[in-house]
DNA sequence: AAGTGTGACAACCGCGACGCG
DNA sequence: ACGCGTCGCGGTTGTCACACT
């Protein structure tokens, strides 16, 4: 097909009418024969676009509402930008419809949202360090360093323990068992403390709607 | 009031997959 | 098996409206 006559950019309603007016007769297929018929001056590629994304029965037009978005965020987070996939979801919706909503409304909101995640639980991490060397210096008269700036959040829990402990709950309960009051006391926020971080349930799938629940109300 | 920046949405483009002769 | 036309998908660009300076 020769591209040199053909239209580009928005369509006129009468454009829209004759389009609809063939689908209907000639059905979803053979676009390129199907613009042509219809004297259309728009490639099939176009008409196909069209119709898909604003002319076909039964799409939803108005803005997406909660459970729309909130589905929209867990499913591009599990498929990543599998827009058509995601769309087969959402009953009227169309992947353009979804991808540019996603662009335009909901990536920033959840890097914003994923940051400031991150940012309180390095809070509670660094907080948690600082904790733990006023106990050590308590415990054995000598401060000793933490390596939690040069650790990945992920192995810090596990290579921060002062006594080396693979398993940094025996430190607390150690902590818990042993110590005097002021130690104890210590050890409980401690552990409300760890609670917060590596109260990890493996058999929970933990994903964006775990943490953000703040999410909507940006 | 005019110019500029930004956000939202519509449409296009390139490319790979698929089906058919 | 191959070539060609068509389709579907995801990324990108164009356009318009509105806010801001």
């Amino acid at each position: 097909m020769h591209g040199g006559n053909l239209r580009k950019g928005t369509w006129l309603q009468e454009e829209d009418e004759q389009l609809i007016s063939f689908v209907t007769r000639l059905g979803e297929r053979r676009w390129d024969s199907l613009a042509k018929v219809a004297g259309l001056r728009r490639s099939g590629k176009s008409c196909r676009l069209r119709w898909l994304n604003y002319l076909r029965p039964n799409l939803k037009h108005g803005p997406f509402n909660v459970e729309e978005e909130r589905l929209i965020v867990q499913l591009q987070q599990q498929w990543g930008n599998k827009w058509s996939k995601i769309a087969r979801r959402l009953p009227g919706r169309t992947d353009n419809e979804i991808k540019n909503y996603w662009r335009t409304h909901l990536q920033k909101r959840v890097q914003v949202q994923q940051g400031e995640f991150m940012y309180e639980v390095e809070n509670l991490a660094r907080d948690f360090k600082n904790k733990s060397i006023d106990v050590v210096s308590n415990s054995e008269g000598e401060t000793k360093e933490s390596s939690i700036d040069s650790c990945p959040l992920s192995d810090w829990g596990m290579r921060n323990s002062p006594y080396h402990e693979s398993r940094i709950s025996d430190w607390i309960e150690e902590l818990q068992n042993g110590f005097g009051d002021k130690e104890m006391e210590l050890g409980q926020e401690f552990n409300s403390i760890n609670g917060s971080i590596y109260d990890y349930n493996p058999q929970q799938e933990y994903d964006t709607w775990d943490y953000s629940g703040f999410l909507w109300d940006l």
